[in-house]
DNA sequence: CAACAATACGTAAGTAGTTACGTAAAGGAT
DNA sequence: ATCCTTTACGTAACTACTTACGTATTGTTG
């Protein structure tokens, strides 16, 4: 038993960070032993240009939930790898859109195999001693939707109040 | 249904990080509500010393599982605002001993009902739904401590071998 | 006990994100 | 058609860490 894990609830964010780290570096480790030149974080950006085809930064930014400038990162660097480009729309000239090189579209052909594993891997690692770390992240996020900690904790060391002011 | 919810588990670390971002965002803006200077960073360190008196950075540092560099900076930054002050360890003049003043002393006091909270509603909104948050999140390292991620994943990619090496 | 290895700490630079801010283009109201 | 607002993008600076590396001590061993 670790301090942390003493902490119980006080350190879910060291947890959740701890964990996430563990599975970054493992899923880097992957992609070095198959000798492949992949970082987990350009990811959800391939995945979604190899589904969706051309797509906008914004609108990449949106649909992942990252924000604009790590989208323009992950792109830079996917572009000198000479597995992306990018136009400017032409309908909408603020745009640019990106899409992958067919370099890029190789990759994503060559990767399938991979994400299916990952696919499987995370899932029989996730579940287990009756607990799913996926529906468990959710049921949080839901609770929290519902009444945020903040509101929770302020309300609760000051019960007088009947609802507390954004 | 977003689309970082459609790709599961593949989008695990997505999911970790994006959870723990809005953990902090709502811990930090209960400190501001109450109207204390604290950072959530600081709690780990704080509660420590605290707890266990005068520590040496390095012992910090393994406890909480960060690296001292981390240390040092938050005690850089407890120290600035008097919470905290330093002294070259007699026995081993190379350690550093950390400790709270009597100004971080009556913070950590003030901080107890507000940390009681924390855990209190921590717990309610971590379990929901037959999952326990934290108890998913031990099950996933214990399962990662059996067998690494990685190791799962290129024993399904390459099933020739016997025993991936390091 | 001299020499070498190991440990503690400090600092610099890297990482993967964020917020903040500026410019260009598009859309809307009159 | 003009003015104002909004949106898209680019860049800079910040955050909370990390790794890498250098120096001062301490421990160990021949």
């Amino acid at each position: 038993m670790s301090y942390l894990t003493d902490l119980g609830y006080l350190a879910l964010g060291s947890r959740l960070r701890r964990l996430n780290d563990r599975l970054a570096r493992e899923g880097t480790q992957v992609y070095d032993t198959l000798g492949i030149h992949f970082e987990i974080r350009w990811f959800p950006v391939f995945h979604l240009l190899g589904q969706r085809g051309p797509s906008a930064v914004m609108e990449i930014a949106d649909t992942l939930e990252l924000t604009h400038p790590a989208i323009i990162e992950i792109a830079d660097k996917l572009s000198d790898r000479g597995l992306l480009t990018s136009r400017k729309d032409d309908k909408d000239r603020r745009r640019r859109l990106l899409a992958l090189t067919p370099k890029g579209k190789r990759l994503t052909e060559q990767l399938q195999p991979v994400w299916r594993a990952f696919e499987r891997c995370g899932r029989e690692v996730a579940r287990g001693g009756g607990n799913d770390l996926l529906e468990a992240i959710e049921s949080v996020e839901a609770a929290l939707d519902r009444l945020p900690l903040h509101d929770r904790i302020v309300d609760r060391l000051q019960p007088k109040r009947v609802r507390t002011q954004k």
